[in-house]
DNA sequence: TCCATAGTTCAACGAATATAGAAGTATGGT
DNA sequence: ACCATACTTCTATATTCGTTGAACTATGGA
């Protein structure tokens, strides 16, 4: 991942709206939800959804796809997972000792697959 | 953490010379850079670096100390955590098995903390 | 074909952003 | 006290962003 991938991806994430969305559809997981859907859940006006999921959608962070009247969009995950390794590399560069960053918290036990 | 801390986490590092001081500061490690070691190495005017390093600051991703006349910068290391938790919070809701999302990659021991 | 539903595109506007130049503040050395 | 160094603050400006209202496209049903 080249640094201007990963400014539009920052960028695409870093507006309330958008980021309410990419996680709405993050929830959601790989079956995604319908702009409809996506609209009303939030209180967003149809017009203004879509300039904020095209962002998302140029920024390679969601995906498309219709279906009859509706447009399924849904979270790439393969995306998300690359900008939060860009985010982490090199970290602290020769001394791991120091950096648990990418540890994601709250791992109970090792059944417990949680997402978060 | 609230979205609209995340937000502003998120827009600070949206740019690219901030993404720049940002990763250079976490590869730093805990004991940072001054602000002029920073412009040096990312060929930034002093004013315009301050201008971004005070972005970074309120979003409260980097901290500054004054030693002499330099000012020393370094990343936070929790901030950055508590972001990437936040973006995968209740990823794939209920269905873990697909969600690989923060599965750092490289974990090649549990004795070897890899950063990246 | 006619119409409703589901989204998208376009134009306009106020607000926020990034940069540059100039001036200002604080520390250290002589 | 004087000066240089190291940053910061102020002002102005061009650009980008987010929202709205209106018009437009595409699909499905009667």
């Amino acid at each position: 991942m080249e640094i201007i991938d990963a400014v539009n991806a920052l960028a695409a994430l870093a507006q309330n709206h958008r980021l309410a969305v990419f996680r709405l559809l993050v929830a959601s997981g790989p079956d995604g939800l319908s702009a409809g859907d996506i609209a009303n859940r939030l209180g967003l006006a149809p017009n203004t959804l879509t300039f904020h999921l095209d962002r998302l959608r140029h920024a390679a962070l969601v995906t498309v796809q219709r279906d009859g009247r509706s447009m399924i969009y849904a979270a790439r995950f393969d995306a998300m997972k690359d900008l939060l390794g860009f985010l982490t590399d090199d970290c602290c560069g020769g001394r791991p000792e120091i950096c648990e960053i990418t540890r994601p918290a709250r791992r109970r036990s090792r059944k417990a697959k949680t997402c978060g």
